[in-house]
DNA sequence: GAATTACATCGACAAGTATCGATGTAGTGA
DNA sequence: TCACTACATCGATACTTGTCGATGTAATTC
């Protein structure tokens, strides 16, 4: 037999990103989400130059030249770092608005 | 025949976490790299309690029971909110502590 | 044009993940 | 103890992702 259903609390009052916006911002901290990236992206905003060479980042990253390309794309597509072809080379910056963006999701 | 190599720029100085710190962080920002967990969090963030009740979690989510439950798991071991038990019902908290951490990393 | 270099893309595979129905578990009330 | 409720866990499946060798592409030098 059915008893009284008793509320677990009062109403809550809360907002949510709807899910388009959610998606983008989940897919940008998905750009962040692996130790990979997070050292490549690292080292690219610490180093004492504006700008690195993509040269510069297989040997500190420690990976395979197509696996460091593949990772420095998803942080292109993510929007937090930019590619520059000049001659043979390529260099990346990191672009600091995109992530005061999601700086301030998280606060 | 071998000619001479050209260095593409002057030697970079960087920094970037050790492997080990990279996967720390990686693992808390995945945690933020699903739409779903970053719909629920922002609404346990932006409530107009401290706390909320799992049960106010399902119809905004729009996902099944254990899908829910699995996702506040993974936010759980990020460490970004915390589950309490009383009764049959289960609160969750949102720990700040933790996001201040993440906005850290991010600038 | 031929050879070389720097980087991107492709193809494939292993590993991880989001989802849900079914089931387990613990707390509640009668 | 029994029925019920709230939530977790299990098992399965479809999808995504990290990785690298092989190959493609564009710029450079000779």
């Amino acid at each position: 037999m059915q008893r009284d259903v008793i509320a677990c609390c009062a109403p809550v009052q809360a907002t949510m990103p709807d899910q388009d916006q959610a998606e983008v911002l989940a897919k940008a901290f998905a750009a962040l989400a692996d130790p990979t990236r997070l050292r490549l992206l690292s080292f690219i905003a610490s180093a004492n130059t504006e700008e690195v060479c993509a040269c510069d980042l297989l040997e500190p990253a420690g990976k395979s030249q197509p696996t460091v390309s593949h990772h420095m794309k998803i942080l292109i597509e993510a929007g937090v770092v930019t590619r520059e072809k000049r001659g043979l080379w390529v260099w990346y910056r990191v672009v600091p608005g995109r992530l005061e963006i999601l700086r301030a999701v998280l606060g």
